[in-house]
Formats: structure tokens, C-alpha cells, sequence
DNA sequence: CTGTTAGCGCATTCAG
DNA sequence: CTGAATGCGCTAACAG
């Protein structure tokens, strides 16, 4: 292992000197920076990160987490736009293991102590989510990629957010549909209350009222639910064309259960079925779907992380004076930041 | 932050003695000991993990690399369980990109030269793999998940690797078929010639010719090939079953070929299909799976790493001689170890 | 068995 | 602008 000093004897200067013209390259003149850098280059020296941790008592480091089973069929590329992001800015991201909430916090507690990162990225945020609690009691930095649903925090400084607009992305898919002639729109959703679920429901049933597609009778009956897997996205499917033989197109809130739909079909059918996510399964099967922004949702992440690490809180630095009156999906401040998805047209 | 000393103030002992009862308890005597451990309890001390790792040189952390695309569906799972068992050893996993595999070098470079990590894990090997060769060149530990396909250092102490035998969950899959009455298997793989696919392919063609099921010519009618997509499956369904109406079962290589597969039988069939990797989605229809044991993978892949970690090069250590004329998938010995999936029949 | 000493590699004081 | 000292928190050698 080459160290500091290696290099400070190889270019015949002090220690100081190099570790200078790493951290703070203007304050060394020119020329002998330009004779550290040649040494640094020949003795491929890379700063020990341990020892740098260390001495700043920083790690750079942001830990994100790992559920048994993934939350959703995206989940690996956006660690991959994570990590791609995160690497540009010189941080390394660790993983753990999240069996559970609570387990999320032990995880939480045992990497903090540690000293090995400054910051969590935290997903799938649930109502009164004691993974937040936590966070706050303990003053541990962080950011969730998603909305904290249902909570009062969701427009607080101190809960920093990136999230993609479903209900954008499903009204625009839905407005697209009626634009080009579809008259008898469903929907397949997920039942339960998960915010997500809700905000991109809301987003079809919006779009059908103000066109005037439908009342809200007939919403209920071009709405079906499905747990979110093909068999489930096939069986609403097909009972929604058998109480509604007239859908012209079905909207779903994910790309499996569009799957599903699109799957049982009639053959000389020309129903639209979309999906959510432009995951590569839809797009082989020829099927509209809506794209999430996951390196522009990364890019936030690592620059809010980022200025948590550079400052102590920023809290609401840029965005001027809070409009609390605003909907949630149109307002966008430093800490708080709501991406545009956009439609795969197929 | 609390570090030893406040530890040892609290407790009336050196640091030293504190550090002692950390990572080598039983030199120091049991009274000083609960005493102490008291102290760190109340205090709730947890060392530093950069001055650890700056004072050992080493790390306890292991990279893994993740792909913008994932390589298979239980990528993620994959990773849930290496963290798990990394965990439960105190190891440290670290997550980084890997657009490429000259761009993943780059990475080993950087996290090695770091000291960030003191061992990879790399997925996807392929012929003549340049990854292999950057790391056995700094003599960098490393394990493999999937075994070097076409390499002659399948067998080779210095590459270690952790698999998990296709060919016999192929061979199980179809056998079980042949036992419970089927008579005409087709089969749908993947193109091309990738270590996995072949292996897996064998797996059926070997059953079939042992059970004297088909002759050479008829496998290639049972055979058909497709791109890992829903629509591929979809077309190499209906391609086969026009080629050979008779056919009662198809054997696919993976999930995703098994769902396109399914979805375009006809209603009143009862033609079985079968997938490999047990999803969620394959759950959802019914089809019949095969599971790869992601966890003891995972376990016997912390193990390996601890091992190099330990020792120097433990070479061929507990397996005695090796038996170069063994059939790949059957040999194992401590740096090759081959495990077997299990079906999960619906 | 326990306490003292030293140093892992680096960055931040201070002098020059 | 550069160099010499100091310590981040910890553990491996020793000395007691």
C-alpha cells in the first residue's frame, strides 16, 4: 500500500504538501502541484478512505436498504442509478438488510455507531412510519425516495423527499388515450390504501371526470382491484370486460398486472392495455407503460445527501417562503423534490 | 460519539483492557470483564469501524456490483441474502456499479486501492473474462457466483466459486414430468451458447435420451429457442406446439419464458409448463418452478471470504486430492462448491 | 492478567 | 506557500 508520505518522498516535498494537493489544490503553488500530481500518477496513490474517515470523521457514505423480497420491479436499477450517482460524487453507498422496520432500525443504530455512513436513503415509507421517529430522535440524516403518505411531515424540512408523480403519470397515459379516441377507459388498481396506489388511481379518475368520459358511477364500474401479480391483473381483466363489454383501453398501475391483462385478451382485440414502470417485460409485449426518472430521483438524492453532509441543516435554503395551501404533487422545494415520469408510447 | 477511553474511564480500567474484552475476551479476567461490559452496555459503545479497519488493515467489507439491468430476476434476492449473512459475520457489504466489465475493473481498482473493501463478489463470468484475469494479477480475493464457464479454471483452487446446478434442477424437473406420465417434454432455451443455458439444457436432453423418451432428431423437433422476454416465450410456445401438436409438457429455462408460455396455451389444455427460479410471478400462475438456494449460496460465499480473510491462501484445504476426471457439476471441494436447487411443484 | 507505549494514514492546526 | 507537530480511535506489541 502506497501512502502519503511515499509520495511526499518521491516528489521531495512534505506530507502536508500532498495531502494539500488533494484537498485543497489552490492553496499550492503551480508548479510544485504539478510535481506531486506526476508522483501521486506514478505511484497510482489513492488516499486510504479509512484514514481519511477517520481524521474528518465523515464517511461519505450513504447505507440503503434491502428488503427479502423487492418492493417493486425496479428497485436494482434504481440502486444502479444510486450507486452510479453517488460514485460521480465521490461517496460509496453500503447496503443492509431490511427484514423489517424494526430490524431497518437496528440496522440504523448498528451502522451509525460505527461511523460507517452519514446519511440512509429509505423506501416504501408507511403511516406513522417509527422508522422516521427514529431518525428524528436521533438526529440521523436522511432521504426517502417516496412520499411520507399520510403524515403531516410530508411538507416538514427535516423529512427531505424524492418522489415520481404517479398521478401525473397515469393522467397523462389516460389523456393520452382519450386524445387518440378511446371512449370506455378501466382502470386496474392495487387495493388497500397505499398512498402510491391512491395518487395514481387518482390521477385516472381525474382525468376521466374533467373529460367528462364517465360519472362517477361508471368509474366504479371500469375501476377493478388486483394484488400485484399477472394472475391477479388477468382475473380483473377479464371481469371488467364481462361487466363492461365496451373498455376500449385499460389503464393498470403496474407494468405485472398489465402483463396480466394484456395476456388474456381476446386475439382480434384492439384494446389498449398500459402499464406502469417500462419494465422490460411490457416492453416486450408491446405495451404502453410510464418511465420512471430514476437517475434524475438519484441525482436529487446524492445532492440533498450532499448538502446534509456540507452544512448542518439547510432546512428550506432556496425555495423562499412555504405554500402550505399548494397540492402536494405541484410543489417543489430544495428538500422536497417531485419528478415528472414519462409515457413509453407503444 | 463515545470510543474506549470513555469506556474505560467508566469502567476504572485501561483501554487497553477494554479493547481486550472487544476481540479477545478470554484473556481478561471475568470479574474486569462483566465490569467492563457493563460499561460499554450503559455507555452503549460501539467501536469505531475506521479506526478498526485503519489499525488492521482490513476492511471486513465486501464489494458486489450491480448492473443497470439486472441479470436475472433474483438479483435482488440474491442480494438480500448476501447481506444477511454478511451480516451475521460482520461483514460490511458495499454496492457498486457495473456498466461494463472494464468499467467494474476500474471499480475493484478504486475500492482496492482504498482499502474500502477487502474482497469482491462478481456475478455473470464469461470466457476469458478480463475481470479474472485484472484481479488474480493484484492478487485481489475475490468469489464467484456462477461458476467460469469455458475456463480451464473451473477446477483451479485460486478461483474460487459458489454455483448452483442447473442441469440437475433441469434433470429433476423433467424427470418428474416422465414420472408422472408425460411423454412428449419440449423444451424452450435460451440462444446462443452461455454456460447457464447449456448446462440447463443438458439437464432436459440428457433425461429425455436416458428415459428413452426421444432420439436425437425428435429432441431438436421438442427444442426451440427464445430471448429471455414474455414475448419470446409467447412465440416459441406457439411454435413448438404447431411443430409437434403432441406435446404434453415444456420444460423452460427460465420464469419469464414459462409465464409467455403459459399465457398462450389454449383454454382446455393441460399441458404442464415449467419455470426456473420460483418468482413471484410463476407463483401467481401456478406453473411449477425450480428454487435456487439463494441463501446457502450466500452463506457458503460469506464463509469462502472469511476464509481468505484468515488465512492466506488456504488452497485445496479439507478436500483432499483433487479428481480432475469428475463431472463438473458433481465435484465440490471448499473453494467450488455446487449446490442443488429444489422444485417446487403446483 | 493489566497498563503503557506506539503507530495505522490522514488532515488540521500552527510556525516559518 | 511549505514543513513540523498533533491526534482522530483503535489494537499489537511489550512491560509491569
Amino acid at each position: 500500500m502506497v501512502s502519503i508520505k511515499d509520495v511526499a518522498k518521491d516528489a521531495g516535498v512534505s506530507p502536508q504538501t500532498v495531502s494539500n494537493c488533494i484537498n485543497n489544490p489552490a492553496i499550492v503553488k503551480p508548479a510544485t502541484r504539478k510535481l506531486v500530481e506526476t508522483s501521486i500518477a506514478r505511484l497510482n496513490y489513492t488516499p486510504n478512505a479509512s484514514a481519511r474517515r477517520l481524521r474528518t470523521q465523515r464517511s461519505n457514505t450513504i447505507g440503503i436498504g434491502i428488503a427479502p423480497v423487492s418492493y417493486s420491479q425496479v428497485y436494482d436499477r434504481f440502486l444502479h442509478a444510486l450507486v452510479t450517482e453517488a460514485d460521480a460524487n465521490g461517496i460509496r453507498v453500503i447496503l443492509y438488510k431490511t427484514d423489517s422496520q424494526q430490524d431497518e432500525i437496528r440496522q440504523f443504530d448498528a451502522l451509525r455507531s460505527r461511523g460507517d455512513v452519514d446519511s440512509f436513503v429509505l423506501t416504501d415509507t408507511t403511516h406513522d412510519d417509527p422508522r422516521l421517529a427514529w431518525l428524528h430522535e436521533h438526529h440521523q440524516p436522511f432521504v426517502l425516495f417516496g412520499r411520507p403518505w399520510g403524515a403531516r411531515i410530508m411538507n416538514d424540512p427535516a423529512t427531505p423527499w424524492v418522489d415520481v408523480d404517479g398521478h401525473y403519470g397515469i393522467a397523462e397515459m389516460t389523456q393520452h388515450l382519450i386524445l387518440h379516441g378511446r371512449k370506455h377507459i378501466g382502470f386496474i388498481g392495487w387495493p388497500g390504501i397505499s398512498g402510491t396506489g391512491m395518487d395514481r388511481y387518482q390521477g385516472w379518475r381525474s382525468s376521466m371526470l374533467d373529460a367528462r368520459m364517465a360519472n362517477a358511477d361508471e368509474l366504479d364500474q371500469l375501476y377493478e382491484e388486483a394484488k400485484n401479480d399477472i394472475l391477479s391483473g388477468q382475473t380483473a381483466c377479464i371481469e371488467l370486460l364481462d361487466r363492461r363489454p365496451d373498455i376500449d383501453a385499460i389503464v393498470c398501475v403496474s407494468d405485472t398486472l398489465a402483463i396480466g391483462a394484456a395476456t388474456v385478451l381476446p386475439n382480434d382485440t384492439d384494446i389498449i392495455i398500459t402499464g406502469f414502470d417500462d419494465t422490460v417485460s411490457a416492453r416486450s409485449m408491446g405495451l404502453s407503460s410510464i418511465a420512471q426518472p430514476l437517475i434524475e430521483s438519484a441525482r436529487h438524492i446524492v445532492r440533498i445527501t450532499q448538502e446534509q453532509l456540507a452544512g448542518s441543516a439547510p432546512a428550506s435554503a432556496g425555495g423562499g417562503p412555504h405554500r402550505p395551501g399548494a397540492a402536494p404533487h405541484a410543489s417543489t422545494d430544495d428538500q422536497h423534490v417531485l419528478l415528472k415520469p414519462t409515457l413509453v408510447i407503444r
